[in-house]
DNA sequence: TTGTACGCGTTATCAT
DNA sequence: ATGATAACGCGTACAA
């Protein structure tokens, strides 16, 4: 069990001074000459020496370190996109803190307390509806931000995510060619998203512009089973204007509907499913379920650039950027009618 | 903009020595006075103080921090592990550090350098075959380590996973049961993971002893989607001695396979499937997929419980632990057979 | 090209 | 009960 060796061992080891060490483990390496670069590497290795990133995050002020706060890390969306941002982290030289809030707002808090205190350089937040005072605070002492997914209210701050008009207004334009006339929009509750707030208004907006018939569902997931039970039930049996067809907002209600979809025996296609959020299973469940795909890894990589951009600029208080990405629809047989051949 | 402020600024502001606002933040809150506490606390709160963990790393030795390396975040078993990790790690008053490696050995030792670098006090890991000189390094001075879901070979660490055996018991019994006779084993190739290689072994060993006709079958997913399909194709036309099934070894292979099934058009059930993990998506393809669960949740936690306790009583070099769960038998239609009614 | 000396923010030790 | 001071391991002016 040898300890962990410092700079200091590592100089003594080598016949050098600390700053020659410091010098070849840092940006400096080119300084020094040939010979002390490999007496200091071969004393690093044979000590098994690493420097110390706290010491160096305390000096400098630099910890290396970025942030992500995920709502629900359960979330397949979520972990896709931090897929992305860790990618983007390390390319950069950055590590990843990841805290999973699971949508509490104290876990939130306290998360954010933590990054706080291993001074994180920057923070991708995709998390509950409303500002901290940590929060406040991060963005006050000017930690660059960016939300994902999401915007806060009343609070300024980069973001990056999906078009959520383009992705809707697809969608409908999707549902109508294939026929569907009488769609419902079910959505998980959107006082606590934006992005659920803007997709369920270009619905309702949409829907009366292009003269379809649609209504819209808001409801929680756990705890709301029965109630979504009823509601599409009722729906499905109502005497019909023209063909009728689901559209959810997301993943999660994509599960809960396909779940409930089944239970009635509804047959998919007959009545029409799409979906927000591409999931492995969607091609599995028969016929296919359609959906709009996030591109979640450059939604991912995308908020890291914007970060690291605002970080080496130095460019914080300059107006916040707002990223949107577009879907792409990935039509499967849960839109195509069998019954009209 | 606020800087961020430190000890000394806070102690100026409240008139008291750094010590003593060392003492509040710390575990010595008692011994100061009600007065300078709450002298403390105002300045603290008014200048929107966090002691730096970093300062407080280097200082004591003790990061509390933990980190994490997974063989691939896109697989929802890891991501289920790892919150039950996050959990236990967060109750216990350390934060996470998730290194994401996508299976690449390269990505696996810049991440342990990364984890080394950043003093981690403890490191969970599922990660590939071998283990590097940067984990032997690590293991050596004296870090707790625990091995999740496998084993390295000629390495000795603590590990916690499934109980292997128990599960292919539980499934052939199942199966057997059922009346399926004539199985296929199908596992991603073993020699990177030692679960992999318990499950494999333990199959061939209890279908013989059973008495039952069983073959196995071990490629990469990706890139192997032809041999899987012809294989599979194969093993279903034969003239069959029994009824017949498919034993997937994980998630993500009862995920390939059942999009070959689908695309063969055999009938779940009539060929029996039955795959190790659960996932959320096993209900929804009909007939439903049987499935054996594993408690990933308490296998998190009891990574590090098993971590901590170690570095609580400075046990490093006590014979390795071996934690094994017992796996939970979801039956869906997958496995019953309609041709017999 | 290489080394000396100081400070980063904190806690631990020793006084008072 | 409180404070002064010395480390912790490192980077970086500055000096040589």
């Amino acid at each position: 069990m040898t300890r962990r060796s410092t700079i200091l061992e590592v100089a003594r080891d080598a016949g050098v001074s600390k700053t020659s060490v410091s010098r070849y483990f840092g940006a400096e390496r080119d300084r020094l000459s040939a010979a002390l670069q490999s007496r200091i590497a071969a004393s690093a290795k044979r000590l098994g020496y690493h420097p110390n990133q706290m010491a160096r995050g305390l000096k400098g002020g630099r910890s290396r370190l970025i942030g992500m706060l995920v709502a629900d890390i359960r979330n397949p969306f979520s972990v896709a996109v931090m897929h992305g941002v860790e990618q983007a982290c390390r390319a950069r030289g950055f590590s990843l803190m990841v805290c999973n809030t699971d949508n509490d707002p104290a876990q939130e808090r306290d998360h954010l307390a933590l990054l706080t205190a291993y001074r994180v350089e920057g923070l991708v937040i995709n998390a509950a509806g409303q500002p901290s005072r940590e929060l406040r605070s991060l963005a006050d002492q000017g930690t660059p931000l960016v939300l994902l997914d999401r915007i806060l209210s009343d609070f300024e701050a980069d973001m990056v995510g999906l078009d959520n008009a383009q992705a809707i207004d697809m969608a409908l334009a999707h549902l109508e060619e294939r026929g569907y006339g009488e769609l419902l929009f079910i959505s998980e509750p959107p006082a606590q998203a934006s992005s659920r707030q803007a997709r369920l208004g270009r619905f309702r907006q949409q829907v009366a512009a292009r003269g379809l018939a649609g209504e819209t569902l808001c409801l929680p997931l756990e705890g709301g089973e029965r109630q979504l039970d009823d509601a599409i039930a009722a729906f499905l049996v109502r005497r019909p204007r023209a063909p009728k067809a689901v559209l959810c907002a997301n993943g999660n209600v994509t599960l809960a509907v396909t779940r409930v979809l089944q239970a009635q025996e509804a047959r998919l296609g007959d009545v029409g499913l799409l979906g927000i959020d591409e999931l492995e299973w969607c091609s599995l469940v028969a016929p296919g379920i359609t959906t709009l795909a996030q591109p979640t890894d450059v939604i991912g990589r995308s908020a890291v650039d914007s970060l690291l951009q605002r970080l080496a600029t130095a460019d914080r208080r300059s107006p916040p950027r707002r990223i949107h990405y577009q879907a792409e629809l990935i039509p499967r047989g849960s839109t195509r009618r069998r019954d009209t051949p």
